[in-house]
DNA sequence: CCGCTCCATACCTCTAGAGATATCAGGCGA
DNA sequence: TCGCCTGATATCTCTAGAGGTATGGAGCGG
């Protein structure tokens, strides 16, 4: 890329005059007198190393150089013009583009209203949202290639990131409609000992992984894992089957399959956190605007299971 | 339209700057060094009103309103590049717009074969043709809604035109082929006076039209005019309807109709001019290259009418 | 011929910015 | 802790150009 030969200023006194065709009148338009038009004229002509205009008496037309340079001139401008407004509105947060991460689960409990809540105070400001799990969502916060994050059990100790619990929701049993404990209206953790388990991988969701095994070694068993699945949907499906029971946070209730039980625990005082995470220094105006938006945006579901739910056997 | 606020060198700083994320390395590749960009790219900040770069221990980015900028900035920068490049092509000559206008006759003759041989040594110009009869073409010269003319029997007293002749070429008679003229190889003119006349309008082009009169006038007749048109090629139908006879350039023997027979004259001597024609004092270097080219290619149609030509009773 | 219009040229003042050098402050790694 | 890297700030010189005023030359019309 080579370095730009021609001023703007000048470039517009161009487009000005060969709207105008008369030197005195593109002068008033700009404000200045004649002769510094001419010699700006001049010197732009120099530069392009033809005459762009031909003075003739009585009138002033353009040259064919100066025909093929005017659309250009015309163009650069309104590019700068249009470019100039958009950072303006970037840098003040009325525009520009929130990179958004989110864990699937999440599109079953805040993520819906906080995006139509959001999008309608900040209409300008483009969403670009993309599914990650919890430990991909770290590194791209970290790495800059998300704003903002929704994700679950956030990590104590990231020195770069900041985090902002949303809600919390107790967990529920897993169980297959057809499982003896299916008919019991609320399961102790204990009774689970003895079947196989469905759960998400460590790796996927470090933390709530984490909190799950702690539940169940609290309860005095490890749980055995018969298979893992990384969508929480298809943990209730592989449920479903009859491969095994898992625990879950409370919010997959919406995930409705007719061969699924979801069931209280006992104890049930273990909650898992739904949180938004952003990097710590970030100046991002539009960050600010989606952590006002969740701060008034937080639905409570921690409301005890409705009838009606769930398969009865 | 408003004054444009950023400067292209800084513009250009900037897009360097985006691209290598690193003062030094983006200062080396624009030839200065590091503070003076530092400094560019403050006051480039200053004039947008938000920083356009996060600058953290070890690392550059952009920020929303940098994002939003770049896009701008690089096609502003490469519209004037390629704006400056086709001002410069077309002030040498390489390259540019000509607007040729041209009597419709002369597609039958010259034409073809200008457009051609221009086209191959020009390859980068455009040519813009348009047909118009000679009135209309002398008229757009003059406006400069054309810069070349090519037309039949110039006029001498064009202030601000010129004309140089490309070709003369003799008249025919045009008689319907059922005409008892129509048997003899050579027609005295004097043998028309008692057939009715189909001519183009003086209006179309007064010299031509006067021409003919006069031929006629010279063999001491008067044409009756029954019908005007505009076109040679309408002409030689409404002749071949039996209307009437015409006297015409020697070109249109290749409008070939079978009801219409072309015959020389007597007298012969008379011939009809094809000239290009432009502005005297056009300083378009496309249209010397066309004169240039009209000079080289000079076909020759003065030689006599080869047999099977005519459609004979 | 004279007055007016139109664009160019000459000369002037002022300013912003381009680029330089010197230096400072902060962070990181050995 | 020290050395190195990185970007910012301070200060300086120089230049191009922006815009002004005054004037000149050409062309046109009354």
């Amino acid at each position: 890329m080579e370095r730009p030969e021609l001023p703007l200023a000048q470039l517009h006194a161009f487009v000005v005059l060969a709207e105008e065709l008369h030197f005195g009148h593109a002068a008033a338009r700009l404000g200045i007198a004649q002769p510094p038009l001419s010699q700006q004229i001049r010197r732009l002509e120099d530069k392009v190393g033809h005459a762009l205009f031909s003075r003739e008496p009585g009138r002033v037309t353009l040259t064919p150089a100066g025909r093929e340079l005017l659309p250009a001139a015309r163009r650069a401008l309104a590019d700068l013009a249009d470019g100039l407004a958009a950072a303006r509105a970037a840098g003040s947060g009325r525009a520009g583009r929130l990179r958004i991460g989110f864990a699937a689960s999440l599109a079953l409990t805040v993520l819906p209203g906080l995006l139509r809540d959001f999008r309608q105070r900040f209409p300008g400001v483009r969403l670009d949202i993309r599914e990650m799990t919890t430990a991909p969502q770290l590194a791209a916060l970290c790495d800059k290639s998300i704003d903002i994050g929704l994700l679950r059990e956030p990590p104590a100790d990231e020195a770069e990131l900041s985090f902002r619990t949303i809600l919390t929701e107790p967990f529920v049993a897993v169980l297959p409609a057809a499982h003896p404990l299916a008919a019991q209206r609320t399961v102790r953790l204990a009774q689970l000992a003895g079947s196989p388990f469905v759960l998400l991988p460590r790796a996927a969701g470090p933390r709530l992984h984490d909190q799950i095994v702690g539940l169940c070694a609290a309860a005095g068993f490890t749980p055995q894992v018969a298979q893992h699945a990384v969508e929480w949907q298809t943990v209730c499906a592989l449920v479903e089957t009859g491969l095994g029971v898992s625990l879950a946070p409370a919010s997959i209730r919406r995930i409705r399959l007719k061969g699924v039980a979801f069931r209280g625990i006992e104890p049930g005082a273990a909650r898992t956190r739904v949180a938004v995470g952003w990097r710590t220094h970030d100046r991002n105006p539009l960050v600010a605007h989606l952590l006002a938006t969740v701060s008034q945006d937080r639905p409570d579901v921690s409301q005890p299971p409705q009838p009606g739910h769930d398969a009865l056997p």
